[in-house]
DNA sequence: AACGAAGTCAACCGCTAATTT
DNA sequence: GAAATTAGCGGTTGACTTCGT
C-alpha cells in the first residue's frame, strides 16, 4: 500500500479531505451510507469529504448500534485492570470482552484515569513498609530469579505479554465471538491457568 | 476576572496483517 | 507468487475543559 493513502495524506501531498471534529451533519451521512452499503469498502465511502479511514473510526467509535459512551463501571474498570495485567496494551482485545466499549475509549480511559491509579498505588505500596507475612515468606528480601523476566524479554516499555504458553489466535479463550465469553469468569479461567502456568 | 497548568478525549498518523487482483 | 489494496491496531497529538492560584 502506498504510506499515508488512507489517511488523507499521498506520499507528501495532503489531499483535500475534511480534518477535525465530525459534525452531526457528517454522521447522518455516513450512518446512511451504512445502512445502504454496510460498514465496508472504507475508501469507496465518496457521500463525505472524509478518508475512508476516518469513516471507518467514526462508525466504529461512535456510529456503531450498542455503543456506550462513558460511565464506566467499577466492575468494567475492574475488568480492563485485570486483562490489562494479563495481555498489555492490546486495546482492541480488551475492548472485545468490553461490549459496547471500544478500544480507543479504554485506551483513553486507560491513559488518563488507571495508569495513575496504578502508579499511585505502587507508589503506596513502595512505601509501606513489609508486612511480617512478606517479611517470613522472604526474610532476606532476595529476588526470587523464576518470578522475574530475563531483561530481554522484559521489553522497553513493559508492556509485554506473559509467556503463558497460550496461542492468543488459537485458544478458545482468546475466541471473542464464543457466545458468553464476555465478563469476569473469563479473566477468573484465565488467571488460573496463569497461576498454573 | 484572568491566567496557566493539568486533565480529558476525539481524531489523526504510521505501521502491519490480511485480503484481493 | 508478487503487487496492490483494504482493514485494523496502537501510539501520539492537539483542542477543549476544568481546576487552582
Amino acid at each position: 500500500m502506498a504510506p499515508g493513502d488512507e489517511t488523507g495524506v499521498t506520499g507528501n501531498k495532503r489531499v483535500a479531505t475534511n480534518q477535525g471534529a465530525w459534525t452531526a451533519e457528517e454522521d447522518r451521512k455516513l450512518s446512511e451510507y451504512i445502512e445502504v452499503h454496510g460498514p465496508k469498502r472504507w475508501r469507496d465511502i465518496a457521500v463525505l469529504n472524509r478518508c475512508g479511514k476516518s469513516c471507518r473510526l467514526q462508525w466504529l467509535n461512535y456510529l456503531q448500534p450498542n455503543i456506550k459512551r462513558g460511565n464506566i463501571s467499577n466492575a468494567e474498570e475492574d475488568l480492563i485492570l485485570r486483562v490489562h495485567k494479563l495481555l498489555g496494551n492490546r486495546w482492541s482485545l480488551i475492548a472485545r470482552r468490553l461490549p459496547g466499549r471500544t478500544d480507543n475509549e479504554i485506551k483513553n480511559y486507560w491513559n488518563s484515569h488507571l495508569s495513575k491509579k496504578i502508579s499511585a498505588k505502587e507508589k503506596t505500596r513502595e512505601e509501606a513498609p513489609p508486612t511480617p507475612a512478606r517479611v517470613a515468606a522472604n526474610p532476606s528480601n532476595k529476588r526470587i530469579p523464576e518470578l522475574a523476566l530475563p531483561e530481554e524479554e522484559q521489553g522497553a516499555t513493559g508492556n509485554t505479554i506473559p509467556d503463558l504458553g497460550l496461542d492468543l489466535e488459537q485458544d478458545d479463550l482468546f475466541d471473542f465471538t464464543v457466545e458468553g465469553s464476555c465478563g469476569v469468569d473469563w479473566v477468573n479461567k484465565f488467571l488460573e491457568l496463569d497461576q498454573n502456568a
